[in-house]
DNA sequence: TGTACATCAGTGAACGCGCGTTCACTGATGTAC
DNA sequence: TGTACATCAGTGAACGCGCGTTCACTGATGTAC
Protein backbone atom coordinates (compact mmCIF):
# COMPACT_ATOMS: atom_id res chain seq x y z
CA UNK A 1 0.00 0.00 0.00
CA UNK A 2 0.91 3.67 -0.77
CA UNK A 3 2.10 5.55 2.29
CA UNK A 4 2.91 9.06 3.04
CA UNK A 5 5.76 11.23 2.21
CA UNK A 6 7.09 11.72 5.33
CA UNK A 7 6.83 7.71 6.08
CA UNK A 8 8.77 7.30 2.68
CA UNK A 9 11.49 9.88 3.97
CA UNK A 10 11.44 7.36 7.55
CA UNK A 11 11.53 4.56 6.00
CA UNK A 12 14.44 5.43 3.91
CA UNK A 13 16.04 6.59 6.58
CA UNK A 14 15.54 3.42 8.75
CA UNK A 15 16.94 1.49 5.89
CA UNK A 16 20.32 3.38 6.20
CA UNK A 17 20.31 3.26 9.07
CA UNK A 18 20.39 -0.07 9.79
CA UNK A 19 22.48 -1.16 6.52
CA UNK A 20 24.98 1.39 8.38
CA UNK A 21 24.94 -0.98 11.42
CA UNK A 22 24.64 -4.16 10.03
CA UNK A 23 27.46 -3.66 7.63
CA UNK A 24 29.68 -2.61 10.51
CA UNK A 25 28.90 -5.36 12.69
CA UNK A 26 29.47 -8.16 10.11
CA UNK A 27 30.71 -6.79 6.74
CA UNK A 28 29.41 -5.68 3.28
CA UNK A 29 28.98 -8.89 2.13
CA UNK A 30 27.79 -11.05 5.15
CA UNK A 31 24.76 -8.79 5.38
CA UNK A 32 21.70 -9.34 2.52
CA UNK A 33 18.74 -7.10 1.51
CA UNK A 34 16.68 -8.93 3.75
CA UNK A 35 18.57 -8.75 7.13
CA UNK A 36 18.80 -4.62 6.07
CA UNK A 37 14.97 -4.83 5.38
CA UNK A 38 14.03 -6.64 7.89
CA UNK A 39 15.88 -4.79 10.75
CA UNK A 40 14.30 -1.25 9.20
CA UNK A 41 10.66 -2.98 9.53
CA UNK A 42 10.02 -3.33 5.87
CA UNK A 43 9.93 -6.32 2.85
CA UNK A 44 12.43 -7.43 0.97
CA UNK A 45 10.10 -5.81 -2.21
CA UNK A 46 10.27 -2.60 -1.21
CA UNK A 47 14.25 -1.91 -1.07
CA UNK A 48 14.38 -1.14 -4.94
CA UNK A 49 12.18 1.37 -4.47
CA UNK A 50 14.99 3.45 -2.61
CA UNK A 51 18.09 2.35 -3.94
CA UNK A 52 19.60 1.22 -7.55
CA UNK A 53 20.85 -1.68 -6.47
CA UNK A 54 23.10 -3.37 -3.34
CA UNK A 55 26.32 -1.62 -4.25
CA UNK A 56 23.82 1.66 -4.30
CA UNK A 57 23.17 1.04 -0.50
CA UNK A 58 26.47 0.25 0.27
CA UNK A 59 27.68 3.62 -1.07
CA UNK A 60 25.03 5.21 0.33
CA UNK A 61 25.15 3.65 3.70
CA UNK A 62 29.09 3.86 3.77
CA UNK A 63 28.30 8.10 3.53
CA UNK A 64 25.85 7.57 6.20
CA UNK A 65 28.10 5.41 8.45
CA UNK A 66 31.25 7.91 8.24
CA UNK A 67 29.76 11.30 9.55
CA UNK A 68 32.44 12.64 11.83
CA UNK A 69 31.02 11.31 15.50
CA UNK A 70 29.62 14.45 16.71
CA UNK A 71 31.48 16.93 19.48
CA UNK A 72 34.97 15.42 18.25
CA UNK A 73 35.94 19.07 18.00
CA UNK A 74 35.14 19.56 22.00
CA UNK A 75 37.62 16.29 22.95
CA UNK A 76 41.20 16.75 23.59
CA UNK A 77 43.29 14.62 21.29
CA UNK A 78 44.12 12.13 23.95
CA UNK A 79 40.68 12.10 25.29
CA UNK A 80 39.93 11.18 21.74
CA UNK A 81 42.63 8.44 21.38
CA UNK A 82 41.99 7.06 24.68
CA UNK A 83 38.00 6.55 23.87
CA UNK A 84 38.89 5.52 20.25
CA UNK A 85 41.47 2.73 21.61
CA UNK A 86 38.88 1.64 24.73
CA UNK A 87 37.60 -2.03 25.22
CA UNK A 88 34.71 -0.66 24.64
CA UNK A 89 34.96 0.56 20.83
CA UNK A 90 36.73 -2.50 20.21
CA UNK A 91 33.58 -4.97 21.34
CA UNK A 92 31.25 -2.89 19.63
CA UNK A 93 31.73 -2.68 15.62
CA UNK A 94 27.81 -2.42 15.21
CA UNK A 95 28.22 1.58 16.05
CA UNK A 96 32.18 1.89 16.26
CA UNK A 97 33.96 3.53 13.43
CA UNK A 98 33.20 2.90 9.94
CA UNK A 99 36.58 3.38 9.11
CA UNK A 100 38.20 0.54 11.41
CA UNK A 101 35.02 -2.04 10.45
CA UNK A 102 34.94 -1.40 6.78
CA UNK A 103 37.92 0.47 5.04
CA UNK A 104 39.84 -2.35 4.05
CA UNK A 105 36.52 -4.05 2.10
CA UNK A 106 35.62 -1.07 0.74
CA UNK A 107 39.29 -0.62 -0.89
CA UNK A 108 38.09 -3.67 -3.32
CA UNK A 109 34.50 -2.01 -3.59
CA UNK A 110 33.15 0.25 -7.07
CA UNK A 111 34.39 3.88 -6.96
CA UNK A 112 31.21 5.08 -5.36
CA UNK A 113 31.92 3.76 -2.12
CA UNK A 114 35.66 4.31 -2.04
CA UNK A 115 34.27 8.18 -2.71
CA UNK A 116 32.15 8.27 0.34
CA UNK A 117 34.37 6.87 1.99
CA UNK A 118 37.30 9.46 1.23
CA UNK A 119 35.47 12.22 1.67
CA UNK A 120 34.68 11.22 5.18
CA UNK A 121 38.07 10.29 6.44
CA UNK A 122 38.53 13.97 4.31
CA UNK A 123 36.24 15.39 6.91
CA UNK A 124 37.14 13.43 9.92
CA UNK A 125 40.87 14.57 9.42
CA UNK A 126 40.37 18.22 9.07
CA UNK A 127 38.19 17.99 12.52
CA UNK A 128 41.06 15.84 14.37
CA UNK A 129 43.83 18.28 12.67
CA UNK A 130 42.37 21.74 15.43
CA UNK A 131 43.57 19.98 18.44
CA UNK A 132 45.96 17.59 16.64
CA UNK A 133 49.72 18.13 18.82
CA UNK A 134 52.08 20.28 16.59
CA UNK A 135 53.51 23.92 16.72
CA UNK A 136 52.23 24.41 12.90
CA UNK A 137 49.09 23.86 11.00
CA UNK A 138 51.08 21.19 8.54
CA UNK A 139 52.43 19.53 11.04
CA UNK A 140 49.26 19.24 13.29
CA UNK A 141 47.59 18.16 10.00
CA UNK A 142 50.67 15.47 9.59
CA UNK A 143 49.88 14.46 12.93
CA UNK A 144 46.39 14.18 12.42
CA UNK A 145 46.53 11.70 9.63
CA UNK A 146 49.30 9.85 11.35
CA UNK A 147 47.05 8.96 14.33
CA UNK A 148 43.96 8.14 12.79
CA UNK A 149 46.04 5.26 10.78
CA UNK A 150 47.63 4.16 14.35
CA UNK A 151 44.25 4.23 16.17
CA UNK A 152 42.27 2.49 13.47
CA UNK A 153 44.98 -0.08 12.32
CA UNK A 154 45.60 -0.86 16.14
CA UNK A 155 42.16 -1.01 16.59
CA UNK A 156 41.96 -3.90 13.87
CA UNK A 157 44.13 -5.66 15.04
CA UNK A 158 43.50 -5.82 18.95
CA UNK A 159 39.98 -7.13 17.33
CA UNK A 160 41.70 -9.71 15.26
CA UNK A 161 43.02 -11.09 18.17
CA UNK A 162 41.86 -14.09 19.45
CA UNK A 163 44.54 -13.66 22.46
CA UNK A 164 42.62 -10.75 25.04
CA UNK A 165 45.96 -10.05 26.67
CA UNK A 166 47.52 -9.34 23.72
CA UNK A 167 44.31 -7.61 22.39
CA UNK A 168 44.80 -5.33 25.13
CA UNK A 169 48.73 -5.07 24.84
CA UNK A 170 47.77 -3.14 21.25
CA UNK A 171 45.41 -1.33 22.32
CA UNK A 172 47.42 0.09 25.33
CA UNK A 173 50.82 0.54 23.09
CA UNK A 174 48.89 2.55 20.54
CA UNK A 175 47.66 4.82 23.59
CA UNK A 176 50.74 5.51 24.80
CA UNK A 177 52.47 6.02 21.42
CA UNK A 178 50.33 8.46 21.09
CA UNK A 179 49.93 10.59 24.22
CA UNK A 180 53.33 10.35 25.40
CA UNK B 1 43.79 -40.67 -11.75
CA UNK B 2 46.07 -41.22 -9.07
CA UNK B 3 49.35 -38.61 -8.60
CA UNK B 4 52.32 -39.28 -6.88
CA UNK B 5 53.19 -38.64 -3.33
CA UNK B 6 55.50 -35.57 -4.26
CA UNK B 7 52.38 -34.55 -6.41
CA UNK B 8 50.24 -34.47 -3.79
CA UNK B 9 52.06 -32.08 -1.88
CA UNK B 10 52.97 -29.68 -4.46
CA UNK B 11 49.28 -29.59 -5.37
CA UNK B 12 48.44 -28.61 -1.92
CA UNK B 13 51.54 -26.04 -1.26
CA UNK B 14 49.91 -24.68 -5.23
CA UNK B 15 46.48 -24.60 -3.79
CA UNK B 16 47.12 -22.72 -0.46
CA UNK B 17 49.78 -19.98 -2.86
CA UNK B 18 47.05 -19.87 -4.69
CA UNK B 19 44.79 -18.71 -2.05
CA UNK B 20 46.99 -16.83 -0.10
CA UNK B 21 47.44 -14.75 -3.27
CA UNK B 22 43.90 -14.39 -4.11
CA UNK B 23 42.32 -13.92 -0.53
CA UNK B 24 44.93 -11.08 -0.03
CA UNK B 25 43.70 -9.35 -3.80
CA UNK B 26 40.16 -9.86 -4.00
CA UNK B 27 39.08 -10.42 0.02
CA UNK B 28 37.88 -13.72 1.43
CA UNK B 29 33.98 -13.60 0.41
CA UNK B 30 35.00 -12.86 -3.46
CA UNK B 31 37.51 -15.77 -4.17
CA UNK B 32 35.55 -18.99 -5.22
CA UNK B 33 37.22 -22.12 -4.35
CA UNK B 34 36.66 -22.61 -8.42
CA UNK B 35 39.07 -19.45 -8.95
CA UNK B 36 41.50 -20.83 -6.17
CA UNK B 37 41.38 -24.42 -7.43
CA UNK B 38 42.00 -23.24 -11.37
CA UNK B 39 44.95 -20.81 -10.62
CA UNK B 40 46.40 -23.60 -8.94
CA UNK B 41 46.29 -26.24 -11.99
CA UNK B 42 43.31 -28.53 -10.80
CA UNK B 43 39.74 -29.03 -10.36
CA UNK B 44 37.10 -28.41 -7.70
CA UNK B 45 36.60 -31.83 -6.90
CA UNK B 46 40.23 -32.57 -5.67
CA UNK B 47 39.47 -29.72 -3.35
CA UNK B 48 37.98 -31.87 -0.58
CA UNK B 49 40.61 -34.27 -1.22
CA UNK B 50 43.04 -31.45 0.88
CA UNK B 51 40.90 -29.71 2.90
CA UNK B 52 38.08 -30.12 5.31
CA UNK B 53 35.92 -27.02 3.96
CA UNK B 54 36.62 -23.01 2.48
CA UNK B 55 36.74 -21.88 5.98
CA UNK B 56 39.24 -24.63 6.25
CA UNK B 57 41.69 -23.56 3.69
CA UNK B 58 40.72 -19.77 5.00
CA UNK B 59 42.56 -20.78 8.16
CA UNK B 60 45.46 -22.51 6.61
CA UNK B 61 45.83 -19.46 3.87
CA UNK B 62 46.01 -17.39 6.49
CA UNK B 63 48.56 -19.06 8.13
CA UNK B 64 50.48 -19.43 4.41
CA UNK B 65 50.20 -15.44 3.87
CA UNK B 66 51.12 -14.25 7.41
CA UNK B 67 54.45 -15.93 7.38
CA UNK B 68 57.12 -12.83 8.07
CA UNK B 69 58.72 -11.56 5.47
CA UNK B 70 62.22 -13.02 4.60
CA UNK B 71 65.19 -11.04 5.85
CA UNK B 72 63.06 -7.97 7.69
CA UNK B 73 65.39 -8.38 10.50
CA UNK B 74 68.32 -7.16 8.89
CA UNK B 75 66.42 -3.82 7.31
CA UNK B 76 66.82 -0.57 9.58
CA UNK B 77 63.34 0.15 10.92
CA UNK B 78 63.30 3.45 8.74
CA UNK B 79 63.82 1.13 5.55
CA UNK B 80 61.39 -0.99 6.50
CA UNK B 81 58.58 1.84 7.11
CA UNK B 82 59.69 3.35 3.64
CA UNK B 83 58.74 0.42 2.18
CA UNK B 84 56.01 -1.01 3.52
CA UNK B 85 54.59 2.93 3.11
CA UNK B 86 55.70 2.73 -0.66
CA UNK B 87 53.53 3.16 -3.68
CA UNK B 88 54.40 -0.29 -4.92
CA UNK B 89 52.78 -1.87 -2.20
CA UNK B 90 49.85 0.04 -2.07
CA UNK B 91 49.53 -0.94 -5.55
CA UNK B 92 49.76 -4.64 -5.13
CA UNK B 93 47.92 -6.32 -2.45
CA UNK B 94 48.14 -9.73 -3.72
CA UNK B 95 51.99 -10.41 -2.87
CA UNK B 96 51.90 -7.39 0.07
CA UNK B 97 51.07 -7.50 3.92
CA UNK B 98 48.16 -10.23 4.84
CA UNK B 99 47.10 -7.74 7.56
CA UNK B 100 46.53 -4.90 5.29
CA UNK B 101 44.53 -6.75 3.25
CA UNK B 102 42.76 -9.13 5.49
CA UNK B 103 43.16 -8.73 9.20
CA UNK B 104 39.69 -6.33 9.50
CA UNK B 105 37.82 -9.08 7.78
CA UNK B 106 39.61 -11.92 9.54
CA UNK B 107 37.87 -10.33 12.51
CA UNK B 108 34.60 -11.94 11.74
CA UNK B 109 36.29 -15.37 10.69
CA UNK B 110 35.89 -18.01 12.77
CA UNK B 111 38.34 -18.81 15.62
CA UNK B 112 40.58 -20.65 13.68
CA UNK B 113 41.76 -18.24 10.78
CA UNK B 114 41.92 -15.77 13.51
CA UNK B 115 44.53 -17.79 15.85
CA UNK B 116 46.62 -18.41 12.73
CA UNK B 117 47.00 -13.82 12.08
CA UNK B 118 47.17 -13.77 15.65
CA UNK B 119 50.18 -15.83 15.78
CA UNK B 120 51.40 -14.43 12.63
CA UNK B 121 51.04 -10.97 14.40
CA UNK B 122 53.13 -12.13 17.27
CA UNK B 123 56.31 -13.21 15.66
CA UNK B 124 56.16 -10.02 13.43
CA UNK B 125 56.01 -7.85 16.64
CA UNK B 126 58.79 -10.13 17.73
CA UNK B 127 61.09 -9.88 14.65
CA UNK B 128 60.18 -5.87 14.66
CA UNK B 129 61.09 -5.14 18.26
CA UNK B 130 64.83 -5.84 17.81
CA UNK B 131 64.92 -3.06 15.22
CA UNK B 132 62.37 -0.74 17.00
CA UNK B 133 63.62 2.36 18.63
CA UNK B 134 63.82 2.89 22.02
CA UNK B 135 65.88 2.66 24.91
CA UNK B 136 64.52 -0.59 26.61
CA UNK B 137 62.97 -3.62 25.58
CA UNK B 138 59.80 -2.90 26.44
CA UNK B 139 60.43 0.58 25.16
CA UNK B 140 60.67 -1.50 21.69
CA UNK B 141 57.99 -3.73 22.37
CA UNK B 142 55.98 -1.04 22.20
CA UNK B 143 56.99 1.03 19.48
CA UNK B 144 57.18 -2.17 17.40
CA UNK B 145 53.19 -2.37 18.36
CA UNK B 146 52.33 1.04 17.85
CA UNK B 147 54.26 1.45 14.42
CA UNK B 148 52.93 -1.94 12.52
CA UNK B 149 49.33 -0.58 13.56
CA UNK B 150 50.26 2.62 12.21
CA UNK B 151 51.78 1.20 8.70
CA UNK B 152 49.09 -0.85 8.30
CA UNK B 153 46.42 1.67 9.21
CA UNK B 154 48.07 3.95 6.75
CA UNK B 155 48.27 1.88 3.55
CA UNK B 156 44.69 0.47 4.53
CA UNK B 157 43.49 4.28 4.33
CA UNK B 158 45.75 4.91 1.31
CA UNK B 159 44.28 2.28 -0.22
CA UNK B 160 40.85 3.28 0.24
CA UNK B 161 41.51 6.56 -0.70
CA UNK B 162 40.29 7.33 -4.09
CA UNK B 163 41.87 10.80 -4.91
CA UNK B 164 45.61 9.62 -5.54
CA UNK B 165 46.97 12.82 -4.08
CA UNK B 166 45.50 12.77 -1.05
CA UNK B 167 46.18 8.56 -0.82
CA UNK B 168 50.22 9.83 -1.72
CA UNK B 169 49.69 12.26 1.57
CA UNK B 170 48.79 9.43 4.00
CA UNK B 171 51.48 7.33 2.98
CA UNK B 172 53.95 9.75 3.50
CA UNK B 173 52.59 11.32 6.92
CA UNK B 174 53.07 8.16 8.35
CA UNK B 175 56.63 7.64 7.09
CA UNK B 176 57.26 11.24 8.68
CA UNK B 177 55.62 10.54 11.83
CA UNK B 178 57.62 7.63 12.31
CA UNK B 179 61.04 8.34 10.92
CA UNK B 180 60.58 11.73 12.27
C1' DT C 1 63.16 -57.60 -11.29
C1' DG C 2 58.57 -58.29 -13.13
C1' DT C 3 53.50 -58.72 -12.84
C1' DA C 4 48.61 -58.21 -10.87
C1' DC C 5 45.85 -55.69 -8.27
C1' DA C 6 44.19 -52.62 -4.53
C1' DT C 7 44.43 -47.87 -3.48
C1' DC C 8 43.26 -43.31 -3.91
C1' DA C 9 44.10 -38.23 -6.08
C1' DG C 10 41.87 -36.04 -9.33
C1' DT C 11 37.69 -35.35 -12.65
C1' DG C 12 33.50 -33.25 -13.83
C1' DA C 13 28.61 -33.55 -13.40
C1' DA C 14 24.96 -32.85 -10.13
C1' DC C 15 22.68 -31.01 -6.01
C1' DG C 16 20.69 -27.69 -2.96
C1' DC C 17 20.65 -23.45 -1.01
C1' DG C 18 20.78 -18.49 -0.59
C1' DC C 19 21.12 -14.35 -2.63
C1' DG C 20 20.14 -10.14 -5.68
C1' DT C 21 16.69 -8.82 -8.57
C1' DT C 22 11.99 -8.65 -10.88
C1' DC C 23 7.08 -8.33 -11.06
C1' DA C 24 1.97 -8.62 -10.69
C1' DC C 25 -0.76 -7.16 -7.18
C1' DT C 26 -2.74 -4.33 -3.12
C1' DG C 27 -4.61 -0.62 -0.90
C1' DA C 28 -3.59 3.93 1.31
C1' DT C 29 -2.48 8.56 -0.29
C1' DG C 30 -3.26 12.74 -2.27
C1' DT C 31 -5.04 15.32 -6.22
C1' DA C 32 -8.70 17.00 -9.50
C1' DC C 33 -13.12 18.65 -9.64
C1' DT D 1 -15.31 20.71 2.16
C1' DG D 2 -16.45 16.32 0.03
C1' DT D 3 -16.03 12.61 -3.44
C1' DA D 4 -13.82 9.68 -7.29
C1' DC D 5 -9.96 8.12 -9.05
C1' DA D 6 -5.07 7.91 -10.49
C1' DT D 7 -0.78 7.21 -8.34
C1' DC D 8 2.67 4.65 -6.32
C1' DA D 9 5.15 2.55 -1.79
C1' DG D 10 5.11 -1.63 -0.10
C1' DT D 11 4.07 -6.93 -0.40
C1' DG D 12 5.50 -11.48 -1.16
C1' DA D 13 6.11 -14.97 -4.57
C1' DA D 14 9.06 -16.24 -8.31
C1' DC D 15 13.30 -16.34 -11.07
C1' DG D 16 17.99 -17.32 -12.23
C1' DC D 17 22.51 -17.59 -11.09
C1' DG D 18 26.63 -18.81 -8.55
C1' DC D 19 28.58 -20.98 -4.93
C1' DG D 20 30.05 -24.70 -1.50
C1' DT D 21 29.68 -29.39 -1.27
C1' DT D 22 28.95 -34.34 -2.76
C1' DC D 23 29.68 -38.37 -5.48
C1' DA D 24 30.28 -42.07 -9.01
C1' DC D 25 33.89 -42.76 -11.90
C1' DT D 26 38.85 -42.95 -13.93
C1' DG D 27 43.33 -44.36 -14.34
C1' DA D 28 48.11 -43.74 -12.50
C1' DT D 29 50.64 -45.21 -8.41
C1' DG D 30 52.80 -48.22 -5.52
C1' DT D 31 52.62 -52.55 -2.97
C1' DA D 32 52.42 -57.71 -2.46
C1' DC D 33 54.14 -61.68 -4.23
Amino acid sequence: MKVSKDQVAENRRNVLQSAARLFRERGLDAVTLDDVMKEAGLTRGAFYGHFKSKNDLVAQAMAYAVKPTEGLENQTFADYVASYLSASHRDDRAEGCAFASLASEVTRQPQAARHEMTEGLKQTINLMTANAPGSTPSGRRLAAIAAISSIMGGLILARMSDDPAFSDEILDANVRALVD
